[in-house]
DNA sequence: CTATTTACCTACCATTTCAGTAGGTGCAAA
DNA sequence: TTTGCACCTACTGAAATGGTAGGTAAATAG
């Protein structure tokens, strides 16, 4: 399995703040019991987000989170990017992966290349907006 | 990451056998020399492979591994589902998955199977014959 | 000024998976 | 009967996963 918990539950985390933010911050612990997730564990994730610009927190009572861009504009890649750290198919393609000797005569690699630019394709082609509950493509 | 040692070394097997084996069966140790991995391992995965009518294995002097089926005939996606058990993305997607309870109200799951279509999609589209050194696409 | 509410930080922990290794047994040919 | 091979089971160290515990920092309400 390629994609963790960590990643999964952000993207569930932004979808709830598109879909529940009309009117200021959200706390967290709303989040988290609409979605059936650990609080404590959410906390954990949301810095992730925050420090790459993708939601804003604010302290105190009436603070919470909400998006930081228009949900059309957030891709599922960029995300899952965050969270995960990395989200090649395999080792030899991971941003700090150690160079392989063989690279230039490696049968396998076109294979991997090939699907790692399918999958980040993909997740990039794919926004929030499209995950909405109003959405058409639902 | 998604595609653990296991089928990636697997996939090196099989591309090295449907070079090497024009005449009968190769031992594993020579294989395991070419491509530099532990016998001992890959006398491990093997076993998945022939249970699969991939390969079939000889024993004895004079024994060894040789394919069942041409090159072209063998995807990459049929390797990496033997070897891997699985090669769903997410845990929701997985053959022996819990079923989940929010399955037909759930924002996430489109880009899950999405991903999961695009990942099968392009890893049976890719056959053995196609990581041959004497292939064009190479 | 104090209490409350929220984000955010660090350390820990149990379980599982990964990537092997060790040490064999079974089978077939020379 | 010896050699060369496939194949089987048990074990292991290291890392990742999916959290929990127990705080601190900041902002607001009263």
């Amino acid at each position: 399995m390629m994609i963790s918990t960590r990643g999964r539950y952000a993207l569930r985390v932004i979808v709830d703040l598109a879909e529940n933010s009309v009117d200021g911050y959200v706390p967290m612990h709303e989040v988290a019991e609409r979605q059936g997730l650990s609080l404590k564990y959410l906390e954990r994730i949301l810095p992730l987000l925050v420090s790459d610009h993708l939601v804003e927190g604010v302290h105190g009572k009436g603070g919470g989170y909400r998006l930081s861009k228009d949900p059309a504009d957030i891709s599922v890649g960029e995300i899952l990017r965050i969270t995960e750290g990395d989200i090649a198919p395999v080792a030899c393609l991971e941003n700090n992966a150690v160079k392989c000797e063989h690279i230039d005569d490696c049968r396998t690699l076109p294979v991997w290349k090939g699907l790692n630019d399918r999958i980040n394709e993909y997740l990039d082609s794919v926004s929030i907006a499209d995950l909405m509950k109003d959405n058409q493509k639902q």
